[in-house]
DNA sequence: CTAAGAGCTAGAGCGCCCTCTAGGTCAAGC
DNA sequence: GCTTGACCTAGAGGGCGCTCTAGCTCTTAG
């Protein structure tokens, strides 16, 4: 079942097009993070199909958003099991969906955070560069920031 | 039984209120992240303040929204210096600020791909649980989800 | 014929961020 | 007096996710 040999890909092409280094693609592949095993040339190069492509997109989604290797491979393990599982497929989805959720919420607070003291910085340096304020170092200094 | 005065707290309290551990505190101590150094009871003990708790609270705050222990020391730094050098603590705030901003487009994306599979894995699941469909573990199986 | 360049494997190394251990001090309670 | 528990220091250890090295094979261009 060779669908496309069309576009049978080095592994530098792949990495050229994910973004991830030649040993990132031999690292995840020995991770076990492949849905399927990469073919391999008669001289054992490896042949990357647009699956294994698209599939590293995937995995490359996962990890950015915070999934470890140790999850992904499970869901690939799950896919790699074929059908009857999707279930599983699904609650592990669900639970990273979650998690990426809580993220974007925790990282939404703390730029918050950070755009307050941006503004307290910004009004006070407009506010007359003269530092004839802010004499004392001590507690106020970035405090008054938070 | 340790009831301070009201501003006095032992390095087990603090862990308690900010969810570090001791080992963490300890650690960020000695990595240069407190604005100002800790006192220390005449046994040699850490005594932390209400200030150092905020403090505290701001590099949680700094950390879990990606930035490098290295570079909330620098900040660190800089609050330390005292006054005069608040366009560099701002350019380092905004700097975190884009980075931050950018974190969460990246994370928003990767939650879209992600609500797309389950909700296919969803629907598949929802119309039949028999699994008629779904029959060749070939490309179609996640793919399909993507 | 040679040299460059891409690929291969196995495995060591690294950067970050803690976490834990060893070995000790001190204060309170039984 | 002894144990318990919180604290101390210095430094080792560990998990994660790559990244790099050594030593090799092929293929291709000059």
């Amino acid at each position: 079942m060779v669908p496309r040999m069309s576009t049978g890909l080095s592994i530098g092409q792949v990495a050229e097009r994910t973004g991830l280094s030649v040993h990132a693609l031999r690292f995840y592949e020995r991770e076990g993070l492949l849905a399927d095993p990469v073919r391999r040339e008669s001289n054992g190069r490896r042949v990357y199909s647009e699956d294994d492509v698209d599939w590293l997109g995937m995995c490359i989604k996962f990890r950015s958003s915070g999934m470890p290797l140790d999850t992904i491979r499970k869901y690939t393990d799950l896919v790699r099991q074929g059908p009857g599982n999707e279930q599983d497929r699904l609650a592990l989805l669900r639970s990273h969906q979650d998690h990426v959720t809580a993220q974007i919420q925790e990282l939404t607070d703390c730029l918050d955070v950070i755009t307050h003291k941006v503004d307290v910085y910004s009004r006070h340096l407009a506010a007359g560069t003269a530092d004839c304020l802010w004499t004392t170092p001590s507690s106020s200094t970035d405090s008054a920031a938070s």
